[in-house]
DNA sequence: CTCGATGCAAACGGTTTGCATAATC
DNA sequence: GATTATGCAAACCGTTTGCATCGAG
């Protein structure tokens, strides 16, 4: 058990929270994933650890850690995965591969200030979403046709 | 019948699409709301026109103007809905009453580039957005709780 | 006249709900 | 021991699909 789910044992417990097997297993295969995982995913990866592993729990445990700030939600079309890395960033998706990457821009930060500096809206939260075709997938594309890449 | 509708009817000319009454309908009904309905919201407002609409119509033609250029999908939280503004900008939904405003943040653009000079990534889309209380949804809050905004 | 678009109804898939059981504190 | 969290199965709801019919070009 690493660093980053002790964190998350101590803030359950904190805000009143009970620290469950499930709900470590669940943030700890979200931290340990790399690919930024629908819910479903997660559920189907949990479970082969906790064969008794149910769907709303998996649901459940995601809206808590958006709601303690761990996770948040992205909205890409047609299904929402989620991001264990609380630090503001924006997130590029490919098209083709599905494939979320993380995307540091330091621009996003300042967006905020001057967004709260234009209007009276309290900010809770924000997205940055990318979509396109990463490099690998237009290498294997410009393959498949025989061309060169533009 | 505006300038807006006019030109979508041409461009579906063009690109060799059918103008029925039904997309120039859903156009004009998406152009016109200022509340960036949901596909449903868009269903019903249509079909209050032209009683004998379908959904499938209505996604079917949301689909053909997201790839014409003429709309967006946002992808806020547990819905989806679009927005007919085809410039570049931010939105921010209120969460309590699921109001979405136009943002015009001038980094975006900026943004755009920066990206593109990072990575070989092939960019296609983008969207920015936030989420929060709005000024009217503040006040109300406020006045219920009986004390001064924060 | 031909082919693309529509309407309808049924299917789909991800997510949520209600409730009895189990486990944390 | 009290109360919260879990598992299960069924319900939900926005969206998609298949197919016969209609209508734009």
């Amino acid at each position: 058990m690493n660093a980053t789910v002790e964190r998350f044992q101590k803030l359950l417990t904190e805000r009143g929270y009970r620290v469950t097997p499930q709900r470590l297993a669940i943030y700890e295969a979200l931290v340990e994933s790399a690919s930024h995982p629908s819910a479903e995913e997660l559920y189907h990866r949990v479970r082969d650890r906790y064969p008794m592993m149910s769907p709303a729990t998996v649901y459940n445990t995601l809206q808590l850690l958006v709601e303690l700030g761990l996770a948040t939600e992205l909205g890409f079309p047609g299904e929402t995965r989620y991001d264990g890395n609380p630090h503001l960033h924006a997130n590029i998706l490919c098209i083709r591969c599905r494939q979320i990457f993380d995307l540091d821009l330091p621009d996003l930060s300042h967006i905020e200030k001057e967004l709260a500096s234009r209007s009276d809206f309290l900010l809770l939260g924000q997205r940055h979403e990318f979509f396109g075709i990463c490099p690998d997938c237009r290498l294997e594309e410009a393959e498949q046709a025989g061309e060169p890449v533009n």
